[in-house]
DNA sequence: AAAGCAGACAACCGCATTTGT
DNA sequence: GACAAATGCGGTTGTCTGCTT
């Protein structure tokens, strides 16, 4: 394909708008709408611009659409979770959230939310904990992690020799599936900060993730006939992120399975599928390499079909077992989750 | 008060993709 | 289908601002 001519035109300006020139395009822009070509505008408008220069300084700018200002919680959790399933596509990301840029979010994402993941021991490439055989670092990001729930309660009241606690430190040492477990749990509870999203938001099939995601409560519903599925669903996420391929970074993890991407817009679009349906948590292997959303999708499917229900034993399973066994009082998961 | 530093964000660059001929 | 132009996107850089020393 042939590149685009830069703005590399002899005598045009670059670097920071000025007001005069914003005016001169915003009048422009009023006036003639923006149904002609970039590359044409400058020229027409009467700016010493590329064209190129002037769409991002409409698009990131000087649109009305633009909401300006910090991001809310509601809109950084969006983000996170928005990210955790579609890497870095900002644009895919922005289209979720009115009147934010990709440009602005980008750069929310690379100045705040980036900074915040990392000091809370979550890697924000892979949205999965740093170092989780540390057991120090461990507990102290955990009890960190839990700082914006009501979880926090529950471990503030327990001091360091709390049997839970101690239950907590047992665990960790001990070989899958209770390390992986205690991951799983710790990326639920990352993901479950409470959030109260605006009515019209929440009719976006997009949100119904962010919920979902918060809804780590589902995992206690031992009832659920979805888990059988989802056991599938979850070893297919674990055989998904072993598999290569350019075109979706990062969506090995906390990847939602009705994610889809509509190549017919080149947008993203959920199809919720399954109201408590899981994401997988943690990846099976340490690789890097992403792996194709509908690759995912098929294999996905094709399990869901195959496979019997309850075929094999699941991170669900274990779940429930853990929940289940320990017979205190005070036994660390159960009272973890049944008292948020 | 001045220099140094870091954070925030606007803007640019280069590549990919889409569109028109 | 081939080519070129236009547009879109993500990574990176530049600049401004406020804080610290």
């Amino acid at each position: 394909m042939g590149r685009a001519p830069g703005c590399t035109g002899e005598g045009l300006k670059k670097g920071p708008w000025t007001p005069e020139e914003d005016q001169i395009l915003m009048n422009y822009i009023h006036k003639h709408g923006l149904r002609g070509s970039w590359t044409a505008l400058p020229k027409q408008a009467g700016l010493n611009r590329c064209g190129k220069s002037c769409r991002l300084r409409w698009i990131n700018y000087l649109s009305p659409d633009i909401k300006r200002g910090g991001f809310t919680d509601e809109e950084e959790q969006m983000i996170i979770n928005l990210h955790s399933a579609l890497g870095n596509r900002w644009s895919q990301i922005a289209a979720q959230l009115p009147g934010r840029t990709d440009n602005g979010i980008k750069n929310y994402w690379n100045t705040h939310i980036k900074k915040k993941l990392v000091s809370s021991g979550i890697d924000p490439k892979t949205h999965e904990p740093i170092a989780p055989n540390d057991l120090n670092n461990f507990l102290v990001n955990f009890s960190h992690s839990l700082s914006t729930s009501n979880l926090t309660n529950l471990m503030m009241m327990n001091s360091v020799d709390s049997p839970a606690l101690a239950a907590l430190r047992s665990l960790v040492p001990q070989p899958e599936p209770t390390t992986q477990l205690l991951q799983n749990l710790w990326q639920i509870i990352n993901t479950a900060n409470p959030i109260l999203l605006p009515n019209t938001i929440q009719e976006n099939n997009l949100l119904n993730y962010s919920a979902y995601s918060s809804q780590g409560n589902v995992l206690v519903n031992g009832t659920d006939a979805a888990y059988d599925q989802d056991s599938s669903i979850f070893q297919n996420m674990h055989a998904g992120a072993q598999c290569s391929g350019k075109d979706f970074g990062n969506v090995g993890s906390g990847l939602r399975p009705d994610v889809l991407l509509d190549d017919a817009v080149g947008k993203s679009s959920i199809f919720p599928q399954k109201e408590d349906m899981l994401p997988a948590l943690v990846s099976a292997s340490s690789t890097d390499e992403p792996c194709g959303v509908k690759q995912m999708m098929n294999q996905t499917s094709v399990q869901a079909e195959t496979l019997p229900a309850a075929s094999s034993s699941s991170a669900f399973d274990t779940w429930e077992k853990l929940l289940n066994e320990g017979d205190g009082e005070d036994y660390f998961y159960r009272d973890l989750i049944n008292d948020p």
